[in-house]
DNA sequence: AATAATTCTTATCTTTTGTTAACGTTTTGA
DNA sequence: TCAAAACGTTAACAAAAGATAAGAATTATT
């Protein structure tokens, strides 16, 4: 994954968006920081702040809590999609979970004072502010389902809706990661799967 | 709660997140439709693309789904919150779940397609743009900390939590309710709080 | 290649939750 | 004002989930 490749993923991520001429890219360019990470490096920490907002442009991260010792798999990105603490991010605050790469990654990164400095921009300000609008009302309607799910729908229903719609994170992942991901224990999704099967055995 | 009053608690809530002078708040307003739901009235149903979003200036309204004939309860919005059914309203597709006053209610709303038409203003296009973002952002946070909540935590940790940070939710709203929120059942959150009470006592 | 670590399943036991129903109390609405 | 509906608690039982541990299979690592 050379830089060009990189770069270019994100500009057609953002223009997944908004529309971007080549001027306004020109801008925006010099802003992006490409990292890689090796498998298992962080990407945020707790008690850092996070400092970057990235595009995933090649492999994969993990976000995970560590409650009383064990770590608790909350949500993952792979490519084309954002990583980033948000709250922490957005609010300047120590993050409170860590963001880990699950296999050896390519990251886009944007940072929070560079990305000031893009809202400040005469030509660009503009289509960033309605990109990261647009950005964050994504992971707004991302998370709505995810609540309405926990609300509505037992750990089973959760586990056969993610089955049918679930895609890459199935058999990209270990079964545990997806366990914690589901709000329950990695024991009772094996035994939730043992019943799906005799179901439909 | 007559219609200045209502006009200029709108105006003080984006003023929270921006900046807004006269000029700007004389092309803002125009665009504002001032409601008052009746308890029990609905603010947005299932199968009905929400065509508002609202900030609530009196009252409070109550979000849930209908799941096997029953209610269940996932939010609330009281005074000086926003209020819609987010991925309906942005997505122009049907809402699956009803938003109902709770108690009488008097809300600020705002159109999609007024929205639209201030995006594109050149007054307070850019203003509305950040002012969308940010609370886009705002609500993110909220759901990031909700899903964490319910990765992490067992209800009766949920309940604590609630308890300790809630306000105004715990003694304005019904305990089945409460319970739908945290994902479990009232009985049992009747339950839950024979537990803590016997530990407190 | 050999060893260690990870992953998944299964079993056992305990705890919690869901379900249903009953009961008294409070609130609502006609 | 009076009947109906809503609310919260409790009980009893069933179902599910958590905790712990053991073991097999797979994957990593040296």
């Amino acid at each position: 994954m050379d830089t060009l490749n990189a770069l270019q993923k994100f500009r057609q991520h953002v223009e997944t968006y908004v529309s971007l001429n080549d001027a306004e890219w020109e801008v925006l360019a010099p802003y992006l920081e490409i990292i890689t990470l090796k498998k298992k490096k962080y990407f945020a920490e707790p008690g850092k702040v996070c400092n970057y907002i990235g595009l995933v442009v090649k492999g994969s991260v993990r976000y995970f809590h560590i409650k009383d010792g064990e770590e608790i798999t909350g949500y993952f990105s792979f490519e084309n999609e954002m990583a980033s603490s948000y709250k922490s991010f957005l609010t300047r605050t120590p993050a409170i979970n860590y963001i880990q790469a699950m296999e050896d990654a390519v990251i886009v990164n944007l940072s929070y004072a560079h990305m000031q400095q893009l809202y400040a921009d005469d030509i660009i300000g503009a289509k960033m502010e309605r990109f990261c609008r647009l950005v964050a009302e994504h992971y707004l309607i991302c998370y709505e389902d995810r609540v309405t799910s926990f609300i509505t729908q037992t750990p089973e229903e959760r586990y056969n809706k993610l089955l049918e719609t679930g895609g890459e994170v199935l058999y990209r992942i270990p079964q545990h990661y997806i366990a914690n991901f589901l709000g329950i224990t990695p024991v009772s999704l094996s035994r939730i799967r043992r019943r799906i099967m005799k179901i439909s055995a």
